[in-house]
DNA sequence: TATTGTTATACTCTATAACTATA
DNA sequence: TATAGTTATAGAGTATAACAATA
């Protein structure tokens, strides 16, 4: 069997626990403030980038359906609103209020914020990681 | 601001984005046969360590009432069982079925064999990504 | 008194299927 | 015909509060 594309799937492995231990644990959804998903979707949206009610379902790998309650809720908190697309009629435009990017900020704030899990690498380590995960995520989302 | 301490910052705010990204894209997951909160549950349980209920919210970061609608389904596919603990009588032990082992064990297998996103790295960068998510899961979940 | 697990309740997330309005 | 978004529905995950049994 695998002999050379071992490590790609150990990682995958110890990847996929890391983040299946993380789950629910950032400081927006402690407080309460937001869901998990919310947090992903205040997340995927940039002030001033508006995106498609479908491209949202896609980086949610979830039914689209399921977009319009979840944008519902956010709209209905005022963080975010749904726009007419300039080219097809049938397209939403999902943007941030000045609210919701306010709070993404915070979001992101609060995420740099709480390193905790990390602090047992050293600076170098932690350098290490930051390149291997930035070339991970390279042009993903966006 | 943070001289120094950034890396641990951005470093976690990957990881975070990573696991949002990765949220629910588990071959066991894709294919219906368990949610992501199950697939945790089978990872932490180890066949032949049973796991106290209470110890399995705080694995999953969420109120202890969740946990018995949790169980109760996977006991109802006989996946898992309850069993008494033999020194407090308060509690309750959780262990996997035969059956259970055996979907654990495909699970495992899944995630193993789903290494594509980290197909852009090379062997060297795998590996060294192993080691420090090693570093970074040491002595955690056990 | 404190802790383990349960129940009751309410809200959110999720998928499937059927619908509309556009393309 | 195909696609974007919605609605209806049902099941699962989640938190809060109140409870029984045990420590």
């Amino acid at each position: 069997m695998n002999a050379g594309g071992s490590d790609a799937g150990r990682a995958w492995q110890l990847l996929v626990r890391f983040f299946l231990a993380q789950r629910g644990r950032l400081a927006a959804v402690e407080q309460g403030e937001l869901s998990p998903v919310q947090c992903h979707v205040l997340h995927v949206l940039e002030p001033g980038r508006p995106v498609p009610m479908r491209q949202l379902a896609d980086s949610l790998a979830c039914d689209a359906s399921n977009v319009t309650g979840l944008v519902d809720r956010l709209e209905a908190r005022g963080l975010v609103a749904r726009r007419p697309s300039p080219g097809d009629r049938r397209v939403k435009e999902l943007d941030l209020t000045p609210s919701g990017s306010r709070l993404r900020a915070e979001l992101l704030k609060g995420i740099a914020a709480r390193p905790n899990p990390l602090a047992r690498l050293t600076p170098r380590e932690q350098r290490l990681l930051v390149r291997l995960l930035e070339r991970l995520l390279d042009d993903r989302d966006r």
